[in-house]
This record gives structure tokens, C-alpha cells and sequence, in this order.
DNA sequence: ACCCAGGGTCATA
DNA sequence: TATGACCATGGG
């Protein structure tokens, strides 16, 4: 990748934590609990996730022997202010288990990012976003979290195509940014923030940040 | 009433 | 491999 087109990236970063500051991600008080959150919160609205965590913390304190003493009714039950109850119960039971098979957090190797990721992605219910979001925010390592807002924003702003698959877009940004966990971590919460205000209710970024970024004309489609 | 959210899986063609 | 259906609550 060109020098210039990577220092795109870094203008639009620029950009976004002068507008908005710093997001402190992910907001948590263990790394499990930042687990758990990266499940509820699949397709879902945070507040609605923090819901359903004040529930489980009221009779589990976030632990995964505990959860799964819950018979499926009690958990989803739980979980139900974060949508998709029954479903996010059954991949929260199944995530638990894979924990504990672990031997918990403490005695995973934190360096075999891959590694971890492959046996993530294995767990029914873990996709590509919230593996990666428990690599970066729980594991603390350097992978770049891809979501719908990145791809919105960045393929308006003309950076990246918007057919890329999530590994592809991935590749892009962890090439054109230094492996930065801090980073990272600000970037992705960055685009989400900047993402919630700007990319549903506004389709073209009117009075956006980050028009001046835009590589399409101002008089064409926009940016988002 | 409608649209969406810090996605992922599965059936179908 | 590529769409579409489905999961489901709460806020704008």
C-alpha cells in the first residue's frame, strides 16, 4: 500500500478522536465479563446489553461454572432485554464451556493470536467481529475489529470497495495502521461512536467530520 | 407504525 | 458462493 493511501487512514483516526475524544473500550470489569459482552452485543444495542449483564451480575458475579448451573430458561431469561435471547443463550452456555475447557483466561496463551481466533471461530455462535472483539479488548491483542459501521463509512469515503470479505477489509486496515493495540482499540470504538451519529439517520455525511476526507467530489454522492 | 442496533447461522438455489 | 429468513428486545 502506498505511503499516501495509508496516511488516509491515519488522517480519518485523526480526525474522529478530535471530534469525539477518547472512547475508553471496552467497558468492562473483567476480561470476561468483556466476553460475554461481545456476545449479547451481536447485532444489538449496548444499553440493552448492560441490561441483561446487571442480571446475570445480580445472581452469576460473571462467572462461567456459575452460568452454566442456570437451567436454558433462567439464562435466556436473563438475557432477554438483549434480544435474541435463546440463541444468545445457547452461545453463552457454549462459550462457557469452551472457557472452562481453557482453564480460563489466565492459562490461555495470549501470544497465538491465530491460534486463539481458529478456536473461536469454532465455537457456533463466534464469527469473525466477536472473536476479534475479544482478541483486541479481552485478550489485548493487535487485530482490527471490522463491523457494519467500518464498512459503511470507509467504502463512502471511497477508501476500500464495499464487497470486500471481513478478512480482506481486515487486511487493509491492519496494513495500512502499525500494530498498535491502543490503537486499535480507539479506532474501532471511534468508528462505532462517529457511526451512531452519523451513518443510519444521515445516508449522505451532511455536516460530517470526515468530508473533507472524501475521495468522491463533493457534488457527487457523498461520504459517509 | 417503521427502522435499527457494537452479528451469526442455516436452508435454499 | 450468494442471497434470504430467522433470531427478538428496546429506543428513536
Amino acid at each position: 500500500m502506498l505511503k499516501r493511501d495509508r496516511q488516509r487512514f491515519y488522517k480519518v483516526y485523526e480526525r474522529l478522536i478530535q471530534r469525539y475524544g477518547e472512547q475508553h473500550w471496552w467497558p468492562a470489569d473483567s476480561p470476561f465479563e468483556v466476553m460475554v459482552g461481545a456476545i449479547l452485543t451481536q447485532n444489538t444495542n449496548w444499553t440493552n446489553v448492560e441490561r441483561a449483564l446487571e442480571n446475570l451480575k445480580a445472581r452469576s458475579s460473571l462467572d462461567a461454572r456459575q452460568i452454566l448451573e442456570h437451567e436454558h430458561e433462567v439464562l435466556a431469561g436473563f438475557l432477554k432485554p438483549s434480544g435474541y435471547f435463546n440463541v444468545k443463550a445457547i452461545r453463552l452456555t457454549t462459550f462457557c464451556r469452551w472457557y472452562i475447557e481453557q482453564g480460563g483466561f489466565e492459562k490461555i496463551d495470549r501470544e497465538q493470536t491465530q491460534q486463539i481466533r481458529e478456536s473461536l471461530l469454532a465455537i457456533k455462535g463466534i464469527g469473525p467481529e466477536t472473536a476479534d472483539d475479544i482478541l483486541l479488548y479481552a485478550f489485548k491483542r493487535p487485530v482490527f475489529v471490522i463491523d457494519a459501521y467500518t464498512r459503511r463509512i470507509f467504502s463512502r469515503l471511497g477508501f476500500v470497495s464495499d464487497d470486500l470479505s471481513y478478512e480482506q477489509l481486515q487486511q487493509i486496515f491492519e496494513q495500512a495502521l502499525e500494530t498498535d493495540v491502543a490503537m486499535f482499540n480507539e479506532y474501532h470504538a471511534l468508528i462505532v461512536r462517529h457511526g451512531k451519529t452519523h451513518c443510519r439517520t444521515v445516508p449522505q455525511c451532511t455536516g460530517c467530520s470526515l468530508k473533507t476526507l472524501c475521495r468522491y467530489p463533493a457534488s457527487s454522492d457523498g461520504s459517509g
